[in-house]
Order: C-alpha cells, then sequence, then structure tokens
DNA sequence: ACCCAGGGTCATA
DNA sequence: TATGACCATGGG
C-alpha cells in the first residue's frame, strides 16, 4: 500500500529505496509513519521523488487506514465502498486506489496506468481519450470471459496487469518511433 | 544535457 | 469540464 502512493509517476526502483529507508528506521508501518516528524518522513521519501508531497499523502493514508480499522477492519468491506474509502483520502486517485484494491485487498479490479492506455493505443482498441473508468469496465469485462470464479478472476487481473508493467518500457513511447516497438505487428502506425 | 518513470491535486478560463 | 503548472529523484 505504501508503494503503491509512492510509485506515483514514479519509477520502481526508486521507490525501493524509500521503502528501505523507512525499514531501517523501523517505520513502516501506519503508527510509526504517523509518529514521525514529516520532514523526517519526507527525508526518508526522497529517493522516491516528489517527497514533501508524498510525506503527506502517505500520512493521509495512514491517518485513513487506521481510523478504517487497518487491514482487519477493511477485509471486510465490500469493493464499492473500499474503493470509495480509497478515493476519499487526498493523495490517492483511481490507479492507486484500484492498486491497493488488487494487490492488497484481492478485490477483482483491474489497474489502468499508463502503460496499459499506450498499449492499448497502439492496438488500436483504444482511441486514448476514454475515461478511466469507462476503460477499466471495458477491459475488465472483456477479461472476465468464461471465468466465474472470482478468485480466478483476481489472478487473472493481477497477472495481466503484472505483464503489462513488465513490458510496458519496450513499447515506444511517440507513433513515429513505432517501427522498433514491440507491438510493431498490430500497430495501425507500423503498417502505414 | 536531455528524456523518462506503473499520478494526483489545484488553480484558472 | 478541460487544460496546465507543479511536485523531484535516479537511470538511461
Amino acid at each position: 500500500m505504501v508503494g503503491a502512493v509512492l510509485t506515483q509517476n514514479t519509477a520502481w526502483t526508486n521507490v525501493e529505496r524509500a521503502i528501505a529507508n523507512l525499514r531501517a528506521a523501523k517505520a513502516l508501518s501506519a503508527t510509526r509513519i504517523l509518529a514521525a516528524p514529516i520532514e523526517t518522513l519526507a527525508q526518508r521519501l526522497m529517493p522516491a521523488g516528489y517527497f514533501n508531497v508524498k510525506a503527506r499523502r502517505l500520512r493521509n493514508f495512514c491517518e485513513w487506514y487506521l481510523a478504517a480499522g487497518e487491514y482487519r477492519g477493511l477485509r471486510r468491506w465490500d469493493t464499492a465502498r473500499l474503493r470509495a474509502g480509497l478515493l476519499s483520502v487526498n493523495g490517492v486517485g483511481p490507479e492507486t486506489a484500484d492498486d491497493i484494491l488488487l494487490y492488497a485487498f484481492h478485490r477483482p479490479v483491474f489497474v489502468i496506468d499508463a502503460y496499459t492506455r499506450r498499449i492499448l493505443s497502439r492496438l488500436g482498441l483504444a482511441a486514448g481519450d476514454e475515461t478511466y473508468e469507462s476503460l477499466r469496465r471495458h477491459i475488465e469485462q472483456d477479461l472476465a470471459q468464461g471465468i466465474n470464479d472470482e478468485q480466478a478472476l483476481v489472478n487473472v487481473y493481477n497477472e495481466y496487469h503484472a505483464l503489462i508493467v513488465r513490458h510496458g518500457k519496450e513499447v515506444c513511447r511517440t507513433r513515429p518511433r513505432c517501427e522498433f516497438c514491440v507491438l510493431r505487428a498490430g500497430c495501425p502506425a507500423a503498417a502505414a
């Protein structure tokens, strides 16, 4: 959950350093994060970038998390309520909320990130101007075909998104370089 | 000396 | 509601 907040627009390797700092200071828990002075927290988050912003966001999240009864309390919330709760925290947007829902609470929610948008766009499966929600529902409905077991669905969303992240950097950011992209076979610009 | 990384919020018009 | 500024480090 901490990683979900720290990885906002940030390379995961930098997030790992920040988490290592928290761990080394024995400050990797909601109460410990709230106990430290915010300047100290920000200092520990420095490798992850945006450290002043993220220190505030982590605190906001931890306050909500403790007030909501931590994992033991939250795990009994239905997914819609849990998602609304996460989104009510200043600093937690749709992607961060869904990261937490899928990877921490094992809920059947597909995470839409920059890589997902880019890949779908390259494949001609999305125009690029879709809202987060519409794109999410579309993919969820598509991937859920033939799967009736909830746990199996979580596994599919988990693995599918993980693969997108793992290979996302191999997809060219701009169309002009599309001929070098791993998706060239399905890329409209490459065919042109 | 660039560009980029698994976003989100806030101030404008 | 729709853009744009802003946040800031580390690797390529």
